[in-house]
DNA sequence: GGCAATTTTGCACACTAGTTCGAAATCCAT
DNA sequence: ATGGATTTCGAACTAGTGTGCAAAATTGCC
């Protein structure tokens, strides 16, 4: 019954993922805005007309591009892991997932990272993603509070420089081995919980 | 001789840097290709065409934001404290020299950051701005081998993360009182080095 | 009051932006 | 070959882009 011989009918071309993927990468290489339908058309080597057969507008194709970063970071805080344990624990797990989705959508969430809010589209993401970071500052207040963290620094600031190494992965990480994620994961954790200090 | 009464003859209007002051702020909120001469006219309660008065053309507007903020940068390799003593000193001390930079100068290094090399002059700021984070990394490998740092974590990732921490700040620091940048340097610091967990 | 200096203005231009629409192209199944 | 399904195309439109220029406005100094 394994008949998923994904329906072709109709003259050969893009499909919409196939686009998007395109698409994001050269939103991320130049930025959004500065990314013209007709430069986009022409890395597909398409008319920009032919997008508009796939995306109804430039705006819904960075609609598509986000929910992809968001669903995946939103996800994260729906795993088992993520809800089970020490608070310390579950902060641990929501960061290595964080970095999961990071490295694994890696241009939908350089994109995320870059939204400014100018449309409504990029409001609501921005929304989506406030709301992911209070669930991350909540987690360290109560890895605080049960004595897992140290208590000397603004549980906000610290919160803000977690995401700071986090979300900077997008700027440089370039994935190479299936392993290197996991990897990364440890060292953000290694340096964020232990310092870079020799002892 | 305290006769620093700046000439005024003439028309009474903007001179460059108080357009200039405006402008960066403008493009920090919507971005920089986001944000037309025409909305940034409004903004001045100007016409656009008084703009090209003060400025040859938008490029050069953004050339100057981004010198502001990579002049900032740069100076603080050429500091004292960023020549003299360990290389772990070194590395504290321009760490908080950037910190201290991206304080007071927010809005200018906030824009560096945002920069993604479309153009000439977003190339060569790109150029400088890549010269520093290898001032940096240099510190980071010199403190690893005199044996300040641990050494089980590659260098590049550790500079990527310090200046992931860093930068982060230009997305959420906003100035209230004169002592916060200080104190933030001293947390940037203390969870770089000692780390978050409690001991 | 006139002069030089400085800033602002209105209008125009060439160009590019995102988007629409009807028609053409190319596949699969019959 | 025919028909339905899917994708692409060319051409066009409107709104908005950054920029140039000559003229006007407003100041301090003589």
């Amino acid at each position: 019954m394994s008949d998923v011989h994904t329906p072709k009918r109709g003259r050969p071309g893009y499909d919409q993922r196939a686009i998007l993927e395109i698409a994001v990468t050269a939103f991320n290489e130049y930025g959004y805005d500065a990314t013209s339908m007709g430069v986009l058309a022409a890395r597909l080597a398409l008319s920009k007309a032919a997008i508009y057969h796939h995306f109804s507008s430039k705006d819904e194709v960075l609609q598509l591009a986000l929910d992809e970063a968001l669903n995946g970071l939103e996800g994260v805080l729906l795993e088992y892991g993520a809800v089970t344990g020490t608070a310390i624990d579950r902060l641990a797990y929501v960061l290595r997932g964080a970095v999961r989705v990071l490295t694994s959508r890696l241009p939908y969430v350089t994109l995320l990272l870059r939204v400014r809010g100018n449309t409504d589209v990029e409001r609501l993401a921005l929304t989506r993603r406030r709301a992911f970071d209070r669930a991350v500052s909540a987690l360290v207040i109560e890895a605080r509070d049960e004595g897992s963290l140290r208590s000397d620094i603004d549980p906000r600031v610290v919160t803000r420089l977690l995401f700071g190494m986090v979300n900077s992965i997008a700027e440089w990480y370039r994935p190479e081995g299936p392993e290197d994620a996991a990897q990364l994961a440890d060292d953000v954790l290694a340096v964020a919980l232990d310092g870079l200090r020799r002892r």
